[in-house]
DNA sequence: AACTATTAATAACG
DNA sequence: TCGTTATTAATAGTT
């Protein structure tokens, strides 16, 4: 047998794969996001998913460096948790330690936070997985972990806050210099300008060029 | 040209655009494990799988009937919430509730995990200036967010760190503005902690004013 | 924020 | 519940 014959028993070998014989498993089905009818099934799928789930948290804390605490109540009200770096209750603790610290959390104005807010709901996910398949699905997740949200500081803390941001500012302008000379220097310049307001008072700053 | 030619140059071709033409992405690659090093990749990651993670969350909960209630802490002690049917701090309540009745497990106990909160702990804390004033809720773990360094950020970090405190010195224009037009002094400082990591990639960055 | 090549997850079966 | 496999779903790297 040459070349030649390798190639074209390869090739039939395929076609065979793909034509006939063997259908040992349909495989994955797309299913509806909908409640599983069949009980079994949907014990099935509870058991492999919450497995599934699990893993991806370990993951999550592995990878970012976080800490993830997962509840869940199967429909018969039975209780599996799962946490990580910590034990779910002590992740859990933690939650409500900071939580309680900070009194009151209604939310009053919840306009100003639609698009903010991080408890996460099922219109909020639905909402970013599109359904009908368009693009108009705008992203409203906005900020770095230092982007903070000051809607709920009270004067006095945009005050320390503002005077945080100077020491901030240091530190940046610190950071760039020591970088060198190897940009034009726009960056710089706008940093500059930043750095060169927002003086003491919240009330009185002003920003040149935001 | 017969048929086994044809097979032939079928086969050449094949080689030929996988070793000429260029593919416009590498695709997902397998990775290992392990906390993802360059930051910024790092928070890209948070974010997506922060967000899928919430949508099979979702899903489980559709699926099967289940409720599932989330807790996440990102590596600087932001909180990430999500609940399905009702909101995690329902379930969390419902959680809380069952575990004190039923006694089995005690939420009090730390001990087997002491040492790896108070490592996670210190490495939140590394760094920090020690700029803050007064005692919001803003405060995590004994530090601000303000005050992590900027020490380890390459240009492109310190790029995307410039953009998000536009963003944030809108923000605090903003407040401002509303707390002169609004003279209720019920705030909500505990808000401050459940804003949305960001999904912004740095690298793509622009400044219209700089 | 899109895109796509891959890897990862999992529905259907045995 | 576990193993297998065909598919779908998620996502790492890139632009």
């Amino acid at each position: 047998m040459d070349a030649t014959d390798m190639i074209i028993k390869q090739q039939q070998e395929q076609q065979q794969q793909q034509q006939q014989q063997r259908i040992p498993s349909k495989g994955r089905q797309k299913i509806e996001l909908k409640k599983v009818e069949k009980q079994s099934s949907r014990y099935v799928t509870f058991s492999k998913r919450k497995k599934g789930m699990f893993r991806k948290a370990a993951e999550l804390s592995t990878l970012c460096g976080a800490q993830v605490a997962i509840l869940i109540f199967s429909e018969h009200g039975r209780i599996f948790k799962f946490g990580q770096p910590a034990d779910a209750d002590d992740v859990l603790q933690t939650y409500l330690a900071a939580e309680t610290s900070g009194g009151d959390n209604n939310i009053n104005n919840p306009a100003d936070y639609d698009d903010r807010i991080i408890s996460w709901s099922e219109e909020k996910l639905q909402g970013s997985s599109g359904v009908g398949g368009g693009q108009s699905n705008v992203e409203n997740n906005g900020g770095f972990w230092w982007e903070l949200p000051v809607e709920g500081m009270d004067m006095e803390e945009l005050e320390a806050f503002v005077k945080s941001l100077k020491e901030l500012k240091k530190n940046v302008v610190t950071r760039i210099e020591l970088m060198g000379s190897n940009s034009d220097g726009t960056e710089c310049g706008i940093i500059n300008q930043f750095i060169n307001h927002s003086e003491t008072d919240p009330t009185n700053l002003v920003f040149p060029c935001f």
